[in-house]
DNA sequence: CCGCGCGTCCAAAACGGTTTCAATTGCCGT
DNA sequence: ACGGCAATTGAAACCGTTTTGGACGCGCGG
């Protein structure tokens, strides 16, 4: 069934049917019921094809992820993100389409999907220092909003993320605070932004306490619970181990937790734990009282607010960028404790 | 740069321009060359949305996902699936389209989507016992490749799935030729599909050596690391505890190891765990040596291979039904060890 | 009574490709 | 010289909508 056929059924042309489906003024509301009961009972559903070439707009977003997992593109974060972004597409009827880049030619993917039309902006996900993706996107006139920022980009640009710095430097502060004084982060790739920030935030808080950083207690990859472990595992041999630990994931938190316990110490007690929350549907951090102490930010609300943000983006291109930052929340749970003595050292 | 003004720069009509592009026979090869040439100059890119209204398909395959995070959907495993289904959609140069489900209309969506012309088949994800949208894909004219299969569906339809109920079985056999005779299963929701193959296989195991089934050994919910924790921290609890585990996700045989440890128990020697390893990006079983036990098999290859089977499905309907069986391979890690003495038990 | 605006509706032209059908040319065999 | 056929090209229809530019009738003010 399609419009010709039903503009004939109903005695009408096709403009008519058309403006009276799509809510124009100029139509009779006698016809228009009479047309809508219509498209009811045969159950039309407009072509999409049809109205994309017709309308030159795509009602499609988005997103672009690299192949290789290198990116820190293929995992649960990125599920979440997702899942968020697709409940505004399905309130806001538009579509997702989701592309694997390849590695080198990531840049040639978004001039395709601008010359053919496949979608009216993009969610650029994992950005960089720099990121080369933001004036690309400016140049060929793609609409996008950015989860996270790229340090180092001058011109503004939409952008939505999590306070990344504070919530690091508040989570260390409280550490500090227990008496700790051998800090451990294990981090991700410091060419991801966020990353960058957290490092900052946790180096500010000890800056601030009259400690500096040691390369020792950093270690930066991908977030994994093996990595985790490996990482948390190495530090705890150190001649001066650390007594807490703040991971950039619930995941690596798993990893430092199997480090820990496998050396036969305790969380909370021997050595603390912090972790980075982002309420991932199969990672919740217990069910009432949280497993970690964490610094907490859902990261599927903040797909629902990007993919919001971007819509809006399209629909009125001449206003300014679009920018929001969350907060996330520092939540108390079994997973930190006061520093236990050591040598020289007494917890405050 | 669209069709028409490229066929005027070469003094062609757009006709031999559009055939000397897709490759048909009929146009001399030198202005093939010339067309390809000034194509190439000018970047011409077909509008995909004019492609589709000609040809009427849509070069777009469908991913739905429901809302809920109760369905098992919004996890790495679904990430990792559609990270290879991307890959093959990127070779055939086909579009994929991510759709959120509202928990109640699934099947509006997808009859929507046929109607809408949106994409030209589907991946269906999840399957469970008597999946009514098999039957329903089938009424409405949609190819589609299940991920799983369906038990309890009569009409053939196209599949790609693991051997779930051989891979649980060896693993089960695995465990009682190292003298396990308390043997728990940590399974996901049992109106999933894979679940109920996966408890066959065990159970199958268990009564070839004479061994009944013991609901107390045996949860079943969701794959998260808490719900792994909490239900073996209750097993472990019991009168006769179990002296393996069987773990149906490598995230849930975190939470498995969690809770072993913090009763002072060592994995591999005093609890043996064995897991199914998807071969998810984030969660690789180790690096060179496996920290499980684990029957393996790459959900991510699964995507590729299923993609390429809804590909062909799509070309030639005319062919009956694909099917293919993945076997899982048991591969020998650390978490596994001879049954530990007991009263009365005797490992063999 | 005339002209004008308003409320409704429609025919036809986009949108940017593909595909059908027909036309032109040159070559071959007879 | 001519019919036939292959090779190459093009004009126009088509895909299913939206949108532009009227057309028509009616009531109303002048």
């Amino acid at each position: 069934m399609n419009l010709k056929e039903l503009a004939s059924k109903l005695g009408l042309s096709p403009t008519t049917v058309s403006r009276a489906l799509n809510g124009y003024p100029e139509v009779n509301e006698e016809t228009r019921a009479r047309v809508l009961a219509a498209a009811n009972r045969h159950n039309y559903r407009p072509n999409t094809r049809a109205i994309r070439l017709a309308t030159g707009r795509a009602m499609a977003i988005g997103h672009v992820v690299p192949v290789s997992s290198k990116h820190e593109m293929v995992n649960p974060v990125f599920a979440d993100f997702i899942a968020g972004a697709g409940e505004t597409y399905l309130r806001y009827s538009y579509d997702m389409v989701l592309t694997i880049a390849p590695d080198e030619g990531e840049d040639r993917v978004y001039r395709d999907m601008r010359s053919r039309g496949i979608v009216d902006g993009v969610i650029v996900h994992g950005p960089r220092q720099n990121d080369p993706r933001i004036p690309l996107l400016r140049e060929i006139g793609l609409p996008f909003v950015v989860h996270g920022r790229s340090t180092g980009t001058e011109e503004p640009y939409s952008w939505l993320d999590v306070n990344n710095r504070r919530a690091f430097q508040r989570a260390t502060e409280f550490l500090l605070d227990l008496g700790h004084r051998r800090i451990a982060l294990i981090n991700g790739l410091e060419f991801m932004d966020f990353a960058i920030r957290r490092r900052t935030g946790y180096l500010d808080a000890l800056a601030s306490r009259g400690i500096g950083p040691d390369a020792a207690l950093m270690s930066s990859d991908e977030m994994t619970e093996f990595n985790g472990y490996r990482a948390a595992r190495a530090m705890l041999a150190l001649p001066e181990p650390p007594s807490a630990f703040l991971a950039s994931m619930m995941i690596s938190g798993l990893g430092v937790r199997r480090a820990v316990e496998e050396m036969g110490l305790r969380v909370g007690r021997d050595v603390s734990i912090i972790i980075h929350d982002d309420e991932l549907s199969y990672f919740r951090n217990g069910e009432d009282v949280p497993i970690y102490t964490a610094t907490r930010s859902s990261v599927r609300e903040a797909g629902r607010q990007a993919a919001e943000m971007l819509i809006q983006t399209i629909s009125t291109p001449d206003e300014g960028p679009l920018q929001r930052l969350l907060e996330a929340d520092l939540i108390i749970g079994q997973s930190t404790g006061p520093a236990p003595r050591r040598d020289g050292a007494t917890g405050r």
